[in-house]
DNA sequence: TGACATAGCATGTATATACATGTTTCATTC
DNA sequence: GAATGAAACATGTATATACATGCTATGTCA
């Protein structure tokens, strides 16, 4: 009588489940208004804080929306803007196999007054900022060039940093943890210094991936350049909702 | 005493931030302990119901880590597989203000045994399968292709649809909400069909946007050919933690 | 010394209760 | 009829309590 599946799992669960099978059904579509706290309480038969825990973590992941007052309804789909999980070229080459080898090569290394692109990023009142070219290589062959602004006031001891250094990216996130990020994502033809830093044909595409980060004043912004083509693509796969794996 | 914020918020948003302030301090670094729910209790003044919402929300927003019988943790920074919203095109159009106009302009559409390419994606055991070509244009300025696989059989009444209809991609979820995604991006230069196609020279880059969902079998296939250049990128702000907007 | 049982402690779940907050509905009153 | 107020109902939060589950350390017994 329960409508709740005998499995082992918790029963919150039981009942997020019990939810999602009724919107995956199409018994509940878009928009309609699910039955109160109340009646699955009664329907369901266990009690208003399971049944409450279940509908808010539901709302969390985006398949529900909640009024105070009002009630739940079914939220429409958020594949509209879509969330993409784009992997870390390094740890892309680094997960490929211990055939292959990672190499970096630390191309220039300024400490200079800000130029007019970091400027644009917000980089005004910061005196010294670091500008660093990075060439990734995997086999000897270039993959990645990175093109990277860093506000050292705000990154302890990043100027000590061994810039070669594989590490650097994950330095910057463990001494910033609570950084905001932003992302772009473009195809732009290789320019001639793109293209010979990258050993590829000039007007071959770049897959661009510009990232900034920042906590209120902007901490990092960093250009990846990855000739992909044949060769390269970024991806993943997205379980839009309820089994976290 | 408490160490918790005094503002107008809820008890467990105050221990979430008392952790998280803890954490962006570094005063708990990553892979160190927090202190027990019971210790929390004691220093905080709030329930352990409480203090166990708090630490649970943190746990499945990526901040923590917890081990049933040993303790809490600081997780490892998730950026280093950096989540990316990149927004469907469609939307970028229609909310680029009044004066732009999108269409949609429908090439080709059959329905015919499934070539290699549909076969490399798992429609093998289905027979009928729907290819259609569509172009969206902005301003009569065709910036992207689109190339559909639509398996027919998952999707109800999807040949008695409008293709030209811009609401056919939100067709396509509405039907199949708890469907999985799998993205792949890529930049590639345009090929003879894809430049004649978007009216772009034929070596330009293309930013190339490959989404397939399945719900066990394939639902679709959709490949977005993007002439990005200096006219359009995709991107998002992303908010790693904290204050879900 | 080694194996095993156990106590202790950590997190995980479920419930009952109480109150807070926001919305809708409806009846009373002017 | 319109405005006001109260009741009913919805979700939101906080707490106490109880028990379940999993790991660790300790101490006893062979």
């Amino acid at each position: 009588m329960s409508a709740l599946s005998d499995s082992a799992s918790p029963l919150y669960e039981k009942v997020k489940d019990f939810v999602l099978a009724n919107i995956g059904s199409g018994k509940w579509v878009q928009n309609a208004r699910l039955p109160s706290e109340n009646d699955l309480v009664n329907s369901l038969g266990v009690s208003r804080m399971t049944v409450h825990r279940a509908l808010r973590e539901l709302t969390s992941e985006g398949h529900l929306r909640r009024v105070q007052g009002v009630g739940t309804f079914v939220a429409p789909p958020k594949a509209q803007s879509t969330l993409i999980e784009v992997s870390n070229i390094i740890n892309e080459i680094r997960d490929r196999g211990g055939k292959h080898r990672a190499g970096v090569i630390l191309l220039e290394r300024i400490e200079h007054p800000a130029p007019a692109i970091v400027r644009a990023f917000e980089f005004d009142r910061v005196k010294p900022v670091d500008h660093s070219l990075v060439v990734h290589f995997e086999n000897d062959i270039p993959v990645q060039l990175e093109e990277r602004y860093v506000n050292p006031a705000l990154v302890p001891h990043y100027l000590d940093q061994d810039f070669t250094s594989i590490a650097t990216l994950e330095y910057l996130q463990r001494c910033t943890p609570l950084t905001e990020v932003e992302h772009l994502i473009s195809a732009l033809p290789a320019g001639p210094e793109q293209a010979r830093l990258l050993q590829m044909p000039e007007r071959d595409s770049c897959l661009v991936l510009h990232r900034k980060t920042w906590t209120g004043a902007t901490v990092a912004t960093v250009n990846t350049f990855t000739h992909v083509g044949s060769r390269y693509s970024l991806g993943s796969r997205y379980r839009p909702t309820h089994k976290p794996a």
